[in-house]
DNA sequence: CCATGATGAGACATTCCTGTCTCACATGGG
DNA sequence: CCCATGTGAGACAGGAATGTCTCATCATGG
């Protein structure tokens, strides 16, 4: 059977090069998807049907590196705050993908899209509405415009940090403190 | 000579259409773009070279929108905090457009892109560096963050009110108070 | 040693978009 | 009235990427 029993792990190593590909050159193409990952073209299409699937499977990683972050920053312990901070944490790995993803408007206007997302948007926005009721955050803004702009500013910085504009060690302080806090001066520390 | 004294205003409202459509569907086709503008795909190459151009004045166009909203914005005058309030309320009729640039790669990786990029981010940091000085923002979030956090928020309220998400008339309440106060409560009002 | 199966290289047709062209038509000015 | 100019429709070739195919190679397992 040769190299069957590892192709699994082939999988996912190409799914994490076109990850990083398409990430820096979301326009990148086939070709380029295979040699960055060190194959043939005609190896990642027996991986991957066409341009779409590897798309979508890359969306279904996404998806689930977010569950993970998710599941790994506990957002029902201790205050809302600090699970934000957590969440902002865990979930800079899958940074870049999210950026390429959030950009794929492809995803989006298609007929039907993956409930993944929906999940995530009800998890992460529980969490908000968690922060609200207990106090500790604001509520003239929707917990839906919160979660909008956590994905946001987490894309937003994953591009920064690409550009060399921000540093990668900063990413959980910038995104967590300023989705937080804002840019305003707190009176009292 | 025809509708000549005309081209001018065509040219725009070309543009118009345009930079509406690719908001929606950034890989529109120039036969779209055409239809869109309700003229023939001939008479849209006579305007614009190819799809090349048409992007370059799009480009040229939300740059000169931002600048005027920066103009309107006054950001020298008053308190930063109102001065940025200023600027994303004038921004807003821009954020669609801004948008679609902010998610067009291509004008990042060509060798050399348009200046006004630079002259905005100048500019805006300028700002955010003026409300630090004045002890209005913390200073433990740099300028450059908080600009690209104004540019990525922006277009993530922008797409969230295309898809119904957020009201467009709550726009500049949710980008400004997010961007100036956080998710957080104050404790002091 | 041989058979199996995965791989890489490349050819190939197809499809889609683009850019350019021609031509007929309409409108407006001289 | 006649000409000039802008326009729409369509044809056309070219390029680029895709998806499918074949074939030679090579490593592994029996």
């Amino acid at each position: 059977m040769g190299y069957s029993c590892f192709m699994a792990l082939d999988r996912d190593h190409v799914l994490r090069s076109a990850a990083a590909l398409l990430t820096r050159k979301s326009t990148a193409t086939m070709d380029e998807v295979a040699k960055a990952a060190g194959i043939s073209r005609a190896t990642l299409h027996r991986h991957f049907a066409g341009r779409d699937a590897l798309v979508r499977a890359l969306e279904a990683l996404g998806i689930a590196e977010c569950e993970a972050a998710l599941d790994r920053a506990r957002p029902e312990e201790g205050s809302a705050t600090d699970a934000v901070r957590r969440l902002v944490r865990e979930i800079q790995p899958a940074a870049g993908l999210l950026a390429f993803l959030y950009g794929e408007s492809q995803l989006w206007e298609g007929d039907r899209q993956n409930d993944g997302w929906q999940r995530l948007d009800s998890r992460i926005g529980a969490l908000f509405q968690r922060g609200q009721r207990g106090g500790e955050f604001r509520i003239d803004l929707t917990p839906v415009w919160l979660t909008e702009a956590l994905y946001g500013l987490t894309a937003s910085c994953a591009w920064a940090t690409l550009d060399g504009r921000v540093a990668a060690r900063d990413f959980p302080t910038m995104v967590a403190e300023l989705l937080l806090g804002g840019a305003l001066r707190r009176e009292e520390p």
